[in-house]
DNA sequence: GATGAAAGCTTGTCCTA
DNA sequence: TAGGACAAGCTTTCATC
């Protein structure tokens, strides 16, 4: 799908706030709604814009901690690796999961409550019935940007 | 702000389809509409729901890389951080921020269209102007998981 | 928390450039 | 091919119980 400059306008818009009204987001890129909404339409149904969500801050359901996670796996081979997969999208606590070149295999960010959560998610999950040798943990003292935006 | 057991259901409702009308939310969470959006009101006037957002879809838009920098600042002081903070504030391209304990200062993760947009980006912004002593960059070959919905 | 009514938005159809 | 105008059918949203 090609876009254009309006297109553009829109998901920079729709990126700040998915619930805009179409009228006003028409005003803001410069049409009448009817033409707007079907670019809108267009958009969603190529998946360019792949779903809208709710932002939910993290510290204020308690969950104060993202913790980032290195992981090193038992094995390179196809079935170890659909086998860590799997696992990692079945956690909810595992909000984004890697396969990384380099050194670690992967990288996980994991939210959780505090460090004793952590640990419990660490001995429960990140075990070797998951495909998973070693960890290391890489903790965060500040989370200073946190967005889905992307530059466009 | 005290949750209860409909709010955290409200709350993975939104992060599941933040446009979700406010008639079916109410359906699925066993209230009639008034009081369903009352709750909803209240959670984002407490700042519990942040924002709604549209997800687009990185390679739909031809950004197909995200590249993780560990950053070492040239100093820890207050006023080498802060202006750290303030240029990746500024940087549309970087999508997380964090400051870390540990090994490295800041941990990123940067949005770009491929390696040559990653470069050129570095060379930019990763520097000594911004606070920037040395960047390790991990690539990822595979995202497995990317979501802002939290375990509620 | 539920009900009911007014106001406003979405969304489809048709028309025009 | 793409935008604009209009109308029907919703939803939202508020006052009241």
């Amino acid at each position: 799908m090609q876009l254009d400059d309006i297109d553009r306008r829109i998901l920079r818009e729709l990126q700040q706030d998915g619930r805009m009204q179409n009228i006003e987001l028409a005003r803001r890129v410069g049409l009448s709604p009817s033409p707007c909404l079907r670019r809108v339409k267009l958009l969603e149904d190529a998946g360019v814009i792949s779903r809208y969500v709710a932002v939910v801050d993290q510290a204020k359901v308690g969950l104060q901690l993202s913790m980032f996670a290195r992981v090193s796996l038992t094995a390179q081979d196809a079935e170890t690796i659909d086998q860590f997969i799997a696992a990692m999208k079945r956690l909810p606590e595992v909000v984004e999961c890697y396969i990384m070149l380099g050194e670690s295999d992967a990288l996980l960010r994991v939210v959780v409550s505090d460090l004793a959560d952590y640990r419990r998610f660490q001995a429960a999950n990140l075990t070797r019935k998951n495909g998973i040798q070693t960890v290391k943990t890489d903790v965060p003292s500040e989370t200073i940007k946190q967005t889905f935006a992307l530059p466009l």
